[in-house]
Formats: structure tokens, C-alpha cells, sequence
DNA sequence: AATAAAATTTAGACAAATCTAAAAATATGT
DNA sequence: ACATATTTTTAGATTTGTCTAAATTTTATT
């Protein structure tokens, strides 16, 4: 398996993730920045390999080898984002480009220490869940941070109000996209909640709460 | 600078360092395990970019461009040899295939932070060196243990005696290669010899030291 | 349903990196 | 020094992935 078949792979899976059923040559090229032509081309390439289904004129949809197959790059893309972040101290919005050559290193046994190394992360730094090794990938919703439950957990992926205060405000109180919150407790009086943030507790309001996006299982 | 381009630097690299002068194009098609034609070609190419100096027939040299090229590649290589071996318990003989691999990411941060993470190694799993930023590399000589001065640190690579007795013994008493050894005290009596590896001191006999290959500043 | 617009495929070309087979240059042996 | 062996280069072909331009199929519009 070639790099760029990989490549192609996943973006199928991704753009297919969406539309559900087939994936049309031009979004594949607009995704890939390449031309619709090439795409025809390798997508010929991958049916012959097993990977797609394809009929000309009519898209095209991975096969059960070929989600395999892109599942395996999503989980090495997301493992190494994490690695970028936990330990090797990247923000959030720097990994995507060095965890798009990483997810090309072809050794399962690196990837099984690697996983191993971060913990068993269940999602990445994007809130993203991460397939397991046999290729099981956890449901995700987003939600906002006020919807969540007591003891239930989320991925701060978001916000709904972007404006500098409220930025800001995230900044000082030390929460950051990418951050793991559990909620510990929820106030009837007014709605405010208390949280678990990077092994801190704190307590915040209802309105940063309601403004917060959050990915869960 | 493409992942081919980058191998044959190094393989020059590798090659000149011991010959010296120029490099054959024999010399390096037997490295790379590939054709001398396909070394020609490479080697036009290399020169026409002004990596290496080269007229026809006579052979093939880095330039000082080429050099540091060369040093930047070896320097990813060995960082991440590093890692392999430290972070995610790979053996000392696991991780040249993957850090093949791995060497041609593209990122200086990314190295940067590694080197850092990795608490800024001067030499690999191997005991050879690690280019400095800058490409300086450290002179290393290869002795024997029992060679060593009182305080002077050495990496294990080798055994003379490589019976199954002497590395059952290496074996049992925690000494495996890639091992940081301090000499801490010589004694005069016996000259038996006070050894710091992985934080613990132990005593070992002439007849051992003289069995084992270190690699030193 | 006919035509215009958009999407997709084909045909042919190109660059990178490799190969085989043959030619040219260099090195070696007596 | 001359013939032979070895090394190195050239010439032409191949593979992978890409491109442009033209042709074809599908979709949308009236």
C-alpha cells in the first residue's frame, strides 16, 4: 500500500463518513487538491486492489478491506496527535500537518507501543475518537458543555460565542480546545456547573458553560 | 529535498566517512541495494542541486551544503533511535528499520521538541553520535571497558566473547547493549572495576571489562 | 424531451526514480 | 604496453502519480 493509496483512503472515509453512501470524483479532488482526472485514475487503481467498489460515472464507496485499511491511517494520524500534544508539548492547531506524514510510518508493532506509551487515549486532541486497533471507532456527539450530565466526560472542541472576552476568558481560567472536562456537579439554584479541568476543579457559569462545545461517547 | 535524495545523501555520507575522499558509484549502489545506473542518475541530480561535487568517472563528494544535509538526516535518525529505545522500550536492534522511516519527516519543531523530550541524548541506542543542532558531531573511539579512566562514561555496542556463558552473565546482571556505563573506581589489587549502570553500582571482574566494547567521547 | 451545464472519463504527456543492455572509460596483470 | 577485466555511463524502457485538453456521460433547465 502506497502512501498516496492511503491518502485516497482516507479521504473517502471521510468524506464518505458524512454522505453515507458514495463519494463523487470531484470531492474526492477538492479534498485531495488534486485533479478530478487523477482521481479517476487512482480510483481504478484501488477498485482493481479491492479496496473500492466502483462503477464509472456512478462514485465510488470503500469495501469492507478498504475501511480497514483507512480506519488503520485514522488511527496512526490520531495516535501521533496526541503524542504532538501530550508529549511533546504542540498546540492543538499544529499537529494536523506533521501527523499527515506520520501516519504514512508503516510498523504495527510502533503503533501498538505507541498506544501503550500515551495511555490507551481514547480520542484526539480534537475531541476525534480513535479507532481501535481492530477498528472500532467510539460514537461521538457535540454537544454543548450544559447538556452534559453529572460525571459525564467531554472533549472541548469549541465555541459557540467567539468573541475576545469570552476568549479571553477561557485563556485566564485555563481552558483550551483539546482539554478533557468532567462534570462534577450542577447547581439547580443557577445552573452553574462544576468541572474537573486538567486534574482542577472550578466552578463556572451557566452562560460559559452554554457556550462551550464538548465531544462525548 | 525529496525522501530518495535524502538517502543517498546519507549513504555518502556513511561511506566518505570512512574512505575519506571521493565515494564510487559502485560503493553506493551496493549501500543502497540498487543498480550503479540508477546511482548516475542520483548523482547528476545531486549535483546539479550542489550536494555533491562530482565529475564523471572520478567518483563523488558531499559539498558543504551536502554535508549538512547529510548531518541534518543522520541526526533525525539517531533522535528517533532515541526514542524508540527510551520511550517505547524497543531493543537496541529493532530500530534502524523504523527509523529509516522516520527520518524523513518534515519538521524542524518536530525534532527540535524530540530533542528536547528525549532530555537533549548525545548519542544513540548504538553509541554513535547525535549531530548537534548546528551539525557538530562528537569524535567517538571505540575501547574496551577496562580501558576507561576512573569517571569516564562510555556506551556498551559489543562484546569480544560472545559465548553463551558471558552473555548469560551480561544477562543476569542487567547489562545489555546500548547501556550508559560510569567507571567509578579501578582497584589495584585485582583490577576489578566499580561500574554505574542504570543508576546501580556493581563491582565486576577484569576478565569481564576486557569483554566489552564501549563507545566514548 | 431537447438542450445546456456540470461532472467524469479518456487519451496522451510528463517528471521522478528505477531498471536492462550496451557502450565507453578506467584499472589491472603479465 | 597491451589485452582484459572492472567500473561507470548512456540510451531507452518502465512504473507511479500527476497533469491538460478533449470527449463522453450524467444532471439540470426550460
Amino acid at each position: 500500500m502506497t502512501h498516496s493509496e492511503e491518502d485516497y483512503l482516507k479521504a473517502i472515509y471521510h468524506l464518505g463518513d458524512m454522505e453515507s453512501d458514495t463519494v463523487s470524483t470531484n470531492a474526492i479532488a477538492e479534498q485531495m487538491d488534486t485533479k478530478p482526472s487523477s482521481v479517476t485514475d487512482m480510483i481504478r487503481k484501488l477498485s482493481e486492489k479491492g479496496y473500492v467498489s466502483y462503477k464509472k460515472y456512478q462514485g465510488v464507496s470503500l469495501t469492507d478491506v478498504g475501511i480497514e485499511k483507512a480506519l488503520s491511517v485514522v488511527r496512526k494520524h490520531r495516535l501521533w496527535e496526541v503524542f504532538l500534544v501530550d508529549k511533546l508539548d504542540f498546540s492543538w492547531d499544529e499537529v494536523h500537518e506533521i501527523a499527515e506524514q506520520l501516519e504514512h510510518i508503516k510498523s504495527e508493532k510502533l503503533i501498538d507501543r505507541l498506544d501503550k506509551h500515551l495511555g490507551f487515549p481514547k480520542f484526539d486532541p480534537h475531541g476525534d475518537p480513535i479507532p481501535s486497533k481492530s477498528g472500532i471507532l467510539a460514537k461521538t456527539t457535540k454537544k454543548l458543555l450544559n447538556e452534559l450530565d453529572i460525571n459525564e466526560t467531554g472533549i472541548c472542541v469549541g465555541v459557540k460565542d467567539s468573541s475576545a472576552p469570552f476568549l479571553k476568558f477561557l485563556d485566564k481560567h485555563g481552558i483550551a480546545l483539546g482539554d478533557v472536562i468532567t462534570v462534577l456537579d450542577k447547581e439547580d439554584f443557577d445552573e452553574s456547573l462544576q468541572i474537573k479541568i486538567k486534574a482542577k476543579t472550578i466552578l463556572i457559569s451557566h452562560q460559559i458553560a452554554s457556550n462551550l462545545y464538548v465531544k462525548c461517547e
